[in-house]
DNA sequence: ACCGAATACTTTGTATACACTTATTATGTT
DNA sequence: AACATAATAAGTGTATACAAAGTATTCGGT
């Protein structure tokens, strides 16, 4: 069984096309997303097509990529700069996230396979191995990932899917790069998957959303706080 | 007093640029939704290009906002179709519908100035004096989406807004165009909408969010009755 | 009728030129 | 010297043309 990370790929890259144009979105995303091009920096056609060896076409392409997936703002004969994600905006995200993944849970207890939830119990297992080996803080960020991304996949809606794994993870993953330093609370988060996979598990849609949603609240509320502090 | 329709407009259209991609976007989206151009047809650059006597660049610009506005699917080196929009996509739309929506209300029951509680009632108001005055098959679609907009704008949330207006909105309104007859149910959304601002007018954001979840599942519930009968 | 190769077509990538808008700098006036 | 206005530069937007790559179609041979 090739398990749940093909997947994973397909929805987080979404079929990567091989076309220039697809190649610069791709290459320009990471530059943003990882902070080499800095937050609100603005985007210079000519300068970028040569940094990436394109001519502007394809970049320009590039870029309303990224203005429709929201990393980059766009003001007409002015240009395009990378947004800036501020305390209310990451706050914004996560009520998006908390709404949208709250779904999903609830569709996903109620149309994931037998063998999809499984896999869901295998990777909280793992999870769980991991923590009690090494004190828990070893492989918590992919741990995370993965059982949230499980819970996505299995929704059986592949609108909702698209919108939580392009539209919002880049977003996130773009802030998480600049805030490194997060309060990440593995303890916690481990004891909350475990009550959403037995939810999940006894097929308990309304107590799957409830539970999830109070995971990415609380996860938002620590985020509140750590920024709010500094 | 302008009234609300002006605040609807923009995030309805978002900031309609006037340059020529711009202006492509916009005709082009229409022409999409309103079955001009019929959903599953394959969006010939030249020919488009002529139809809108613009040239290839803002065309092809225009093709890839709408490709990220889900209206049009797009295949490297085969080139951009109309997206069909069947029965199981609708569904899928209103689930995302009513996980966004639902947030929107608890968050507008929570966020909106008394000013904005205010015009809510006035456009339930005039949604119930028409329906009282014309046996309830005048205005209702304008009066409900007037409703669901100020609503929306109320949340405070910006990117839940753009989400639900510009991602959701068009999509939805295409598939309207579509299925042109489908049952409206006003009298039964008249209801509704009135238990829904009661629950904001006492900013009770928990009750706000389960009536309008309610009201989504049951008008998703009357598409399906509707077209699976066809 | 079926299969393969050649052909035509569409899309993509690139280059160049120019128009238009915005930003910057320089100039002139008060 | 400060401010306003005009000239200039830079950057974005648009148009056109052509080359390259992939796809679809047609035509011919078996």
């Amino acid at each position: 069984m090739r398990s749940h990370t093909d997947n994973l790929e397909i929805s987080l890259d979404m079929v990567e096309d091989k076309t220039l144009s697809g190649k610069t979105t791709a290459a320009l995303r990471e530059a943003i997303i990882q902070g080499e091009i800095a937050p609100g920096e603005k985007l210079n056609e000519p300068s970028l097509a040569q940094k990436f060896n394109v001519s502007r076409g394809p970049l320009r392409e590039a870029i309303r990529r990224l203005v429709g997936m929201r990393l980059v703002e766009h003001v007409p004969h002015v240009g395009a700069r990378v947004i800036t994600i501020d305390l209310p905006r990451i706050l914004e995200l996560y009520e998006v996230r908390e709404a949208l993944e709250g779904k999903a849970a609830a569709l996903a207890a109620k149309n994931m396979s037998d063998d999809e939830i499984a896999m869901l119990g295998n990777i909280l297992n793992l999870h769980r191995e991991h923590f009690e080996r090494s004190n828990g803080e070893y492989l918590q960020e992919q741990g995370d990932v993965d059982f949230h991304y499980q819970i996505i996949k299995g929704c059986g809606n592949r609108f909702l899917t698209h919108q939580l794994c392009n539209e919002l993870y880049h977003l996130i993953r773009m802030f998480r790069f600049q805030t490194s330093r997060l309060e990440s609370r593995p303890d916690k988060a481990l004891t909350e998957h475990t009550q959403l996979y037995y939810a999940i598990e006894q097929r308990d849609a309304e107590l799957a959303e409830i539970l999830i949603r109070r995971h990415i609240v609380r996860a938002k509320e620590s985020i509140k706080l750590t920024l709010s502090k500094t």
